[in-house]
DNA sequence: AGCCATTTAGTTGTGCACAACTTAATTGTG
DNA sequence: CACAATTAAGTTGTGCACAACTAAATGGCT
């Protein structure tokens, strides 16, 4: 254990000194407010995020496109169905590789940007941070992602067999 | 609008400059280092948000323990059913006032305690944070929460006829 | 007392996250 | 070339979040 608690175990375990806590319950609360102003759009907040990375990047295979969200197929296949029957996106199978499937936008997927542009600039106003704190705030939680990736991954490994 | 963006609109679609998608990784980057080590403890995290509210404050009923956790009954009562099917907690109807259910923890559940002390310690050592910055980041998160939550119900009013 | 609005749990349905598995195509190696 | 290992996507099953709804009990009000 590579740091020296300065509270009793007991304290440890109080609900509200548990970061993790205010992150699952920040993380929920950005998802309420996405799911209003996204309402208009027809999208969910997970269906967002990956228009996001097709209007960034354009056409992607499932896989970069799973890179890019952290995500894998078994969550990004059905929502990516979803958003084909909304008709936002294309999927198809790349003829050089057949085990890929390509998805790209439809014109009306890509028409949904000119929409889109005013939902990041309301999510800024409503945390009433400003661009500075924003940033700031992104660049300690990127830390704290990639440290818990790595320790997660170290840990699983211990308790698989040794690493 | 109350902020100046200092940014063309494009940018602000930029993925990796929306904080969101960095809380929720983040989320997720918890998730998993806490799935890992909750696996011997049966747990899933949200079973252990829920366990460590009873173990801090005892007995409480259904409503109550939403409060704490921000979670309604939709998401709880299937939870705790779990919980129950697992030994870990009791639920019975309130005598005084027949709606209310309490939830306590049974002997299992309390003699749990004692093994999940050692998992905010493991967290903590993860982040790689030391206690003021953990403390510093949690104080900002639960600004924005807020912020957040009164944001979204006011654009749920806004949308739905005027406030 | 009688009735209605409110409160508390629970249920149902949709969608996401993730583990474990399947299928099919591709790559690497002898 | 043949065949094993790897890779990409999809499927299945479990659990959580949340909206919308139901059922039952309570409390207030006339």
């Amino acid at each position: 254990m590579s740091t020296t608690p300065d509270a009793p175990a007991t304290d440890w375990l109080r609900l509200d000194q548990q970061i993790c806590f205010s992150l699952n319950a920040a993380s929920r609360a950005f998802g309420g407010l996405y799911r209003v102003l996204l309402k208009d759009l027809g999208l969910t907040y997970p269906q967002y995020l990956v228009m996001l990375v097709l209007w960034e990047h354009g056409d992607l295979p499932v896989k970069k496109l799973g890179e890019h969200l952290r995500l894998d197929s078994g969550t990004l296949s059905p929502l990516l169905k979803r958003l084909e029957a909304a008709g936002l996106v294309r999927r198809e199978r790349s003829t050089r590789d057949e085990r890929s499937v390509e998805v790209g936008l439809t014109e009306e997927g890509a028409a949904l940007r000119e929409r889109a542009v005013q939902v990041p600039l309301r999510i800024a106003a409503a945390t009433g941070f400003d661009v500075e704190e924003i940033r700031s705030l992104r660049t300690r939680l990127d830390e704290l992602t990639e440290a818990l990736d790595s320790a997660a991954s170290a840990a699983a490994a211990e308790s698989a067999g040794r690493p």
